[in-house]
DNA sequence: TTGTATGCGTTATCAG
DNA sequence: CTGATAACGCATACAA
């Protein structure tokens, strides 16, 4: 069927072995034979077989990602760059998604290294413990994304510092009756942070919220939340968990007439893009999702090389766009 | 190190080949036994080595997914529906973006190969026809979608029968001064036939258009085009090759202090999120990605297993919301 | 139903 | 720098 290294090596008139190292270490053997080799490969149109290839070297230079959704654009955009980050032809990518159900994260990981990934890019920290367990013993590295901790190698952010940072914004400007809008915090510790972050910086005031609302990611569930929440008169400020639930509450917002931020302050948190097309462009917590990305990828080649890499703590940043202002209260009619 | 099928076969006290069809072919096997080799499996923490089974079985479980950006959420979510598609545990998906750079594109088909996908799933009809013949001499059986065609097998929609269908609205709302802004057509059939398609609509009518922008995908590159294109006060319409593209036109529009739909009509193509976002929520096409991700998944397995799959044309559908009207002229001052 | 034996295509070790 | 050869771990005809 198809040609093989002995083939290659007939035809060149060399070893397999000279073949074998023409293709995966080309300088340890003299230019002049490497022609040979190459021109046989060409004419004869060989290229190696994967699977024996992985079954001798042990490797198969595939790299495994889970994320909970591609729908998400925060994880499309981070695998992208991902992806990007990978050295060219060294590395190919691997993608699962898992809908955010936990069960289904654990067997698309363990899928992922069945089919011989190399190494793992994940979202978060939490998990069953028994996940990192199983992973230490197939000596599996991995790299963590979208959050930080340090029991974990990961190249992420700080979901607290973020969100503190735009409740900060949102009391500085006066509102002292907040709501939020928050993803599903089971087995999500980015959601989770956000909350408990927003929770902890009000109670450090003497505050709390007025409602929360915790819902699926998702448009339409941002703004029926929305719409609920509102139902309490006096809520001046909506903090959402993401850009989306922010984008859906702004929706909910003009239908129910409310003027933003005029009659209330929404703020979402990621930066994707949506967050610039809604109108007013959304007031968000911006974060270098790209850059996020290429720095995993670097990571986690230095922990397949066996090389000790550090983790990395990429800076979130407030980008005050249009959906803030102060409360009714603290303005002059 | 790892437990192998010898470990499991003398721990449990039965023959590796056993062992090997408890793992792929459980019902050919006495559940006593079954029982017997499970165990030895699970005591022994015990997972097939990848490198060997794909050499022994010579398939991978593995299928590949070229498209041209995750950053598009229409390939984002049509990825992720045909993940979903995929019979869960027997395959895994490895994702490769090019960037819209066809080379590149070749480059990661070839890539994909070498790692030993065992079926492909590509975007549009567009490419070297060596890369087709090259797939053949390999029997790497593959599925186009994101458009359809009678020269391979396809999952996908006619991207000339949406975009006239779009035009014909516009048409028939009273526009006669209509310009396009489109996505770049070089090496991308989808563009390429939006724009053609809606170009031979209106030369059947007699008419053309006022002018054309071709841009690459970013909103951005949409608002700054959109400018461009209203240079020219007589249109009236502008029909966007993509929802990105359109939605990029609208801010460019509220910037420049026209109304939307009253003094210029935009429609988009896609029907991703944002276009609901918008302000006004956007016209435009939808596509059913989720359902062509689902059937493109159902055909690719067809063609793995050897039989002779069908392909399929899904419909597209007219979105009518808020950024259309009759031009100006047409209406009652 | 189960066991035996061989082949799968590379890489890597070790001489030369 | 190059060649011979032994793993690598599993699947599968074939035999029992």
């Amino acid at each position: 069927m198809h040609a093989t290294v002995d083939d290659v090596a007939a035809l060149a008139g060399v070893s397999t072995a000279t073949v074998s190292r023409c293709l995966n270490d080309p300088d340890r053997v003299l230019p002049a034979t490497r022609k040979k080799v190459m021109e046989a490969i060409r004419t004869l149109n060989y290229s190696p077989n994967f699977g024996a290839r992985a079954l001798a070297s042990r490797r198969t230079g595939i790299i495994g990602a889970v994320v909970p959704t591609l729908e998400n654009a925060v994880f499309a955009h981070g695998i992208d760059a991902f992806e990007h980050a990978l050295p060219e032809g060294k590395f190919a990518l691997l993608v699962a998604s898992y809908g955010y159900d936990p069960q289904r994260e654990r067997e698309q990981i363990e899928a992922l290294v069945a089919r011989g990934a190399d190494g793992l890019l994940l979202v978060g920290f939490d998990r069953d413990p028994a996940i990192y367990e199983w992973l230490a013993i197939r000596k599996v590295p991995y790299v963590l994304a979208w959050a930080c901790g340090d029991a974990h190698p990961y190249a992420g952010f700080d979901n607290v510092a973020g969100i503190v940072a735009m409740v900060r914004l949102v009391l500085d400007l006066g509102h002292r009756n907040i709501s939020m809008l928050s993803g599903l915090t089971a087995g999500n510790d980015r959601a989770r942070n956000r909350l408990e972050g927003a929770r902890a910086l009000l109670a450090e005031k003497g505050l709390s919220f007025r409602g929360v609302a915790e819902v699926p990611y998702g448009l339409e569930n941002g703004a029926k939340a929305f719409a609920e929440l509102m139902a309490d008169r006096a809520v001046t400020a909506v903090v959402c968990g993401n850009d989306v639930l922010a984008a859906g509450a702004l929706r909910a917002a003009h239908r129910m007439g409310l003027r933003v931020p005029e009659d209330v302050t929404i703020t979402g948190f990621d930066d994707i893009d949506i967050a610039s097309i809604t109108f007013p462009e959304l007031t968000t917590v911006r974060v270098p999702h790209k850059r996020m990305g290429q720095e995993a990828a670097a990571l986690l080649q230095q922990l397949i090389d066996g090389k000790s890499g550090q983790s990395i703590l990429l800076p979130t940043k407030i980008v005050a766009r249009g959906t803030h202002a102060p409360p009714p209260s603290c303005r002059n009619a």
